[in-house]
DNA sequence: GTCTATAACATGATAGAC
DNA sequence: GTCTATCATGTTATAGAC
């Protein structure tokens, strides 16, 4: 299934096929349809539900350990940039090609898709909030920074160069700055 | 070729076969290999290019009629939700579903998204320029405007919400907030 | 129970009839 | 020159041999 993951994340759900899945993990093609009843679609949901949810420990790895939040983010969008560069531009998010591919197009793998940034944004609004902004600035914040890593994901592997990066990481700076400031002033 | 924007942006590169594209355009199958005998991979390359350089019309249409920068960009990001509302989630970037799945895979196509990130980049850079900020400033401030639709983009249609894309413009606003306080700085 | 072989179908591409 | 009919290939899924 690692070998699903990693396949979905390249080339995204239409772009993969089952027999490429099973030759890269040298796997017989019967057993597939054994451990997946449900076929394509089954596999596709726990490639998304895993992949995605393992993703969560990066909010751990770079933000959890960081002096302060700024700190943290910068962190953590330099470990984007370092990614993109040590991959090639091949890896970016584990989701995001197939979240556009099916969101319009196969409700049940939108539903997989949806659960994972949800829980993303709910794991980052909790590790935002022990460095003491308020639960709705911490949304806010995981949110920015969701959004920005997204999209520069896309604009980086396309231009491959990792300029959007460098920005994206500058622009949640800048919000978390915002909303810092804005708990200073409801602290008065 | 308008159909095969429609249903590229829909169902990605991969999910989209000639056959829905000539059917939906209502064409007869062998006209598309006598106006486009390059195949498939020709049609997708200028579907990419005319429908992402089309985007940029976008940018004049809400920005440039602006009273000052900061309406401008809280009325581009206010017509993504309402395109986002209006669609019920199936439009968001005419390419970065195309643009995930290619920048590993295809390089001519690939390419294709380059350039028309590279034309909006450009032509945002010229637009925001004209509201009295230095062009380096106003390069960072189209890439965080573009960073943060395509992953607004990303998580509205996942998750089939405008929360993010409401952050995504707020976001974009404290960025431009920051690049004019420190060209008054310069000035000084 | 595991897996090979194959079925049923869709895909991109082309040749050749009008 | 336009388009219909077909080709070769690749897809998902499933039988049935071991």
């Amino acid at each position: 299934m690692a070998a699903g993951a990693e396949l979905f994340r390249r080339n995204g759900y239409s772009g993969t096929g089952l027999k490429q899945i099973v030759s890269e993990a040298n796997a017989p093609f019967g057993s597939l349809y054994h451990f997946f009843p449900g076929g394509k679609e089954q596999l596709g949901q726990e490639v998304i539900r895993t992949s995605g949810l393992a993703y969560i420990q990066l909010f751990d790895l770079f933000i959890a350990p960081a002096e302060d939040l700024i700190s943290g983010i910068e962190a953590f969008f330099a470990a984007g940039i370092a990614t993109l560069e040590a991959t090639d531009y091949v890896e970016g998010c584990p989701i995001a090609t197939v979240a556009l591919e099916v969101a319009a197009t196969n409700e049940p793998l939108r539903q997989a898709t949806a659960e994972v940034f949800t829980a993303w944004i709910d794991a980052g609004t909790e590790k935002f909030a022990k460095f003491g902004i308020g639960t709705e600035a911490a949304r806010t914040l995981t949110i920015t920074a969701v959004n920005n890593l997204e999209g520069a994901f896309v604009l980086c592997r396309s231009l491959r160069d990792t300029e959007a990066m460098a920005v994206a990481g500058a622009a949640t700076v800048d919000v978390a700055r915002r909303l810092l400031a804005e708990d200073k002033d409801f602290s008065r």
